[in-house]
DNA sequence: CATGAATGAGACTTCATTCAT
DNA sequence: AATGAATGAAGTCTCATTCAT
């Protein structure tokens, strides 16, 4: 298979700014496991900062996409969940388990980065927050602060995520990971259930279960 | 308040690597807030990997002593769950913001920073996923993967504060974050509950709920 | 006369360590005198000790060479020890004087730097103990430690190259000392002449004067 | 046997100096090894290069009390060359084998260094080389530059003695070495022997053979 | 387009020396 | 006199970036 240059650029550079960090990764290192010159770099990206911006933008909007076309399938709240958080894992695992680590570097070390790495994080985040406040507007998702939840879910994510890859008894954790996390994640997010036959339930938690119950018929007729 | 030179230098290592990160903060930027001579620094530490390593130690260790405190109190588990979220939140806010996001750097650059921070992340997630896994077999946590769980709980804890402590509406967060994490969390980890009446209800769940019912007694009991 | 970059940086180097030493030379001096920038000499050369030990090794390898070439010739055992040290002395003259120098800094300051010259020199060494041994066998140099007696040479050698070089009345020894050091070489290694009407000479010292008067003959007769 | 502080931190010095030179060890592992404070050592000397050069003056001094001793015991020229060079290498061995190595730091790498001791090293050679004229004019010694006499001896000295304490072979050239390297040096000085009855013997050689002849009834009856 | 030699600013670290105690 | 913490200048080496080929 033969990639351009720029994606041969790229796809090193993740591996290496996953693997061993933005400043410890030189571009010679870059350079080297591209088989391309130093030079050559610059013919595609302007410095090296370039590059991680690419690379950090370009995950960052796979994941939406991701997330967005399961969205327009007008799945349960629970499915959408579910579905996200197991999407996110699964997508880390194929693009090759190195570059998704990307996404673990959460404080960029230089102003520009971590500027913008910041952006990107609140606009998925922002975008999970949509979904969670709508989750909760329609009572499939028990009231809660869309914010915090999302900032949790991602954490939540990304941790296991990045142990699975990276850290010990790897193995076990890609295969069982995925569901574990997504039912923690659903979990943490699913209305009080025990319909009516509980006492202390709550109205809004009464409503929450009538919609949950609504939900699917909800979805097949907005499908369309 | 007079601080040891030693004590100046590890705080603002501390700012200085939270805010700016291990490679773009220089030794002398540490040698400046700490106002004492770039020569200084190596009389307490033989290199900068040394200072960032006591940073995180200290840290990781303040937050386990923090919880085995709080667990020797014998709380319920949902409130060992809660209180060690909060703690961790309120010790970030306290301690001063900054150190706290030390242990937010994931992927510290250097082999052997990763090394020892993996371990050390390791030794409190064990820590953490101890505490999940007797909750499980006393059925006051819903069965699960301890370590899975401790995992996404940390994760979860880490998101929440770093985002208080660094993000946009910093305020609101610092406020109402704690409550929200800790409802989540226990959220994520607690037992179904809805005894008898549900019919779903496993048998697992049952003695699960029934413990939980039990647990403040054996607390009260147990503690002398 | 354009050279390379990295024979610009070698000559300089030479001449710096020998004008200054090894430490007391920095890497910015050697730039300056080569005319380059700090950073070229690291794309010749991996450390400030591997420049050193280029021209070491060098300058060695030359030595060696020089009197292997001369002993091709079949010379006289006199003729060949008073060659040996007039060449060695013209090579440093003529070489630049400076380089030469490098073979007088006889404690390198650092570990791998002392083993590896003390190598070169055993070598070196071991080359003139050969020779000399040689000598001994065929009764043109008397009898003696082959080993002391290279020692010796060398040490006689390097001292007055080293002072006609460096030192005070440079002149003068340029002109003469290449010749009178010659001498001296062979006065402490010829065996003792005066046949025999001397009482006291051996009969190792008779074979040993008829040898050396065989010599020319041999020499000329063939390789044997 | 207590030592005065002074006297602790130059031995500890010179030790450390030879062994690793002069830049290569610093001025706490000076005061390490003499047990004292690193303000202490400036209580005696006022710089690194003092202390060095106390060191240095030091031994210059002693050797040539050696030789001057020596030579107010009236010997004959033989004698002298030969006891002159086996007690230097005498004195290097029991002074403890460090320190004499201070001999052969050739070029001390600052300036002020390098002056003095080229200075020193000057002044040992022209004492030496007044010893050879002074044997030349008498006819003991055969005819040669003085000063290129002398520095070849030293020379050869110096590297005998240096190989013998720090290089392989070590102790085999600590017993045999001192002979051998006398009987080099008075191989190199001494007059043609073999009086009238070598038709080759110059009148030059004759008359030094006589001097020789002479030279211990001079040397009863006085200085002149 | 591509190369890789060259640049040079700047990083970490060392260490002779000082000085308050 | 003695200590050793503190200083800060200076050294080696790295590496993003440029540019002639």
């Amino acid at each position: 298979m033969k990639q351009s240059l720029e994606e041969k650029i790229v796809r090193s550079a993740a591996k290496l700014f996953a693997r061993k960090g933005f400043h410890t990764c030189t571009m010679r290192d870059i350079a080297t496991m591209a088989r391309v010159s130093t030079g050559a770099i610059y013919h595609y990206f302007p410095s090296k900062e370039d590059i991680y911006l690419a690379i950090v933008r370009r995950e960052y909007g796979r994941r939406k996409e991701m997330i967005e076309a399961k969205r327009l399938e007008n799945p349960t709240t629970e499915d959408l969940v579910r579905s996200a958080v197991i999407l996110l894992f699964k997508m880390a695992e194929e693009y090759g388990r190195a570059e998704q680590l990307v996404l673990h570097l959460r404080v960029p070390e230089t102003p520009r980065l971590r500027k913008e790495v910041q952006q990107l994080r609140e606009q998925l985040l922002q975008y999970v927050a949509d979904l969670i406040e709508s989750g909760v507007r329609k009572g499939t998702i028990r009231s809660c602060d869309p914010t915090v939840a999302a900032t949790a879910l991602i954490g939540m994510g990304e941790a296991v995520t990045g142990r699975a890859l990276a850290g010990p008894a790897s193995e076990y954790l890609m295969q069982s990971g995925p569901e574990q996390l997504a039912t923690m994640a659903w979990q943490a997010l699913r209305p009080d259930r025990c319909g009516g036959s509980c006492a202390a339930t709550t109205n809004a938690e009464t409503s929450a279960a009538a919609a949950a119950a609504e939900e699917k018929d909800d979805a097949g007729r907005g499908g369309s």
